[in-house]
DNA sequence: AACCATATAGAACGGTTGATCTACCCGTCA
DNA sequence: TGACGGGTAGATCAACCGTTCTATATGGTT
């Protein structure tokens, strides 16, 4: 039973994890955190296992959390595939635009983590293919003649709006994406006249 | 006088940095640099004065190289401006596809370094105004009616594609952007029949 | 030959890392 | 009342971090 009481070591643990891996990456200290989330040492090693299971933990909520975002995102936008499409490009830019913003937190921490078998990476793995899925879906329901393709072209405009957010101030990455993405809705062959 | 002997100390280290920081980010120990560089510890700080010397140096010369890359690349396109900026993303298909492949050193060293006063931001993102005029006169060369904007989105596009290629292994991200990039350079208005 | 700049090799520094451990405190429940 | 699970606080550990140091070797110049 999930009542509200105040949050325990295991929930302010992870939500200092989260803020304090995005401002400074995955490589922040352990004191870090737990200075932040006023939790005792041995309580990190007790839920988590240590570090890393922490960090993967945090990965995992997240990755949950935006993936909700996108469903919402679209949900938001009314019915028609398109508009909903194009809605995740609106939805970027506000992100862009927070002062918090550094960028995508999961391609951050797959090129901080140089080992190809840290489990993190599996986590951002299927992250990234459940956004595919869920893009490839609303593709299929436009119409588009090559929704998995399209899907990947949209993710690829996400991605570089993230990138482009987090190392070119003063451009607005997510209206260029837009713009792409339009171009990708717009394959000839869906006869959606 | 630059002649050509055995390389010392200096560019050993900037060689074995490339290549370390580039597999393992710029959270690379000092210890391993040295080994790898076969220079004595003393080396590294006379030369550079300390590990972010080495690290901001080493960028230096990669964005200098990389920026020559696209020059060499469009180059070797012929003159056709279209066929030349197309060729950026073929350029990029076989980076991509190559074993040691990870993703973009500069992305990667803005995620990682966490302090925006740090110096490697400057020259990460010099190097990206750089490219950016790149296209952007070549666009020109093209008569595109939006050059700058359109620079921003090919850009953009090549961010993406290097995000994806890291961490979506099996697709082909540059394929993709350069169909994308064909839309970027289609604009409507530069009347080159 | 003497000198000097430039290497190398490696000890040692203080500080920090992630992790383990002991000691204690407190609310719950038997 | 008493035991116990879960929390805190903090000492402690080995390992590693970037840096500075001394001592020594090498190679070229005067």
């Amino acid at each position: 039973m999930t009542t509200r009481t105040a949050p325990g070591p295991r929930e302010r643990l992870l939500d200092a994890a989260r803020r304090l891996t995005y401002a400074q990456g995955v490589g922040v200290g352990v004191d870090a955190l737990l200075k932040a989330a006023n939790v005792a040492r041995r309580s990190l090693y007790e839920h988590f296992g240590g570090k890393d299971g922490l960090i993967v933990e945090v990965l995992r909520l997240t990755t949950a959390e935006d993936e909700e975002w996108y469903r919402r995102t679209m949900r938001a936008a009314g019915d028609d595939p398109r508009a909903r499409l194009l809605a995740v490009f609106d939805g970027l830019a506000e992100a862009i635009d927070a002062p918090e913003f550094r960028g995508c937190r999961y391609l951050a921490a797959d090129l901080a983590v140089a080992d190809p078998d840290h489990p993190c990476h599996a986590v951002t793995r299927e992250y990234r293919e459940r956004v595919h899925r869920l893009l490839e879906e609303e593709l299929r329901r436009l119409g588009h003649p090559r929704p998995e393709h399209a899907a990947t072209q949209l993710l690829l405009l996400v991605d570089g709006a993230l990138a482009a957010g987090a190392t070119r101030p003063g451009v607005d990455p997510a209206g260029c994406a837009r713009e792409l993405a339009e171009h990708v809705l717009d394959a000839p062959g869906h006869g959606a006249s």
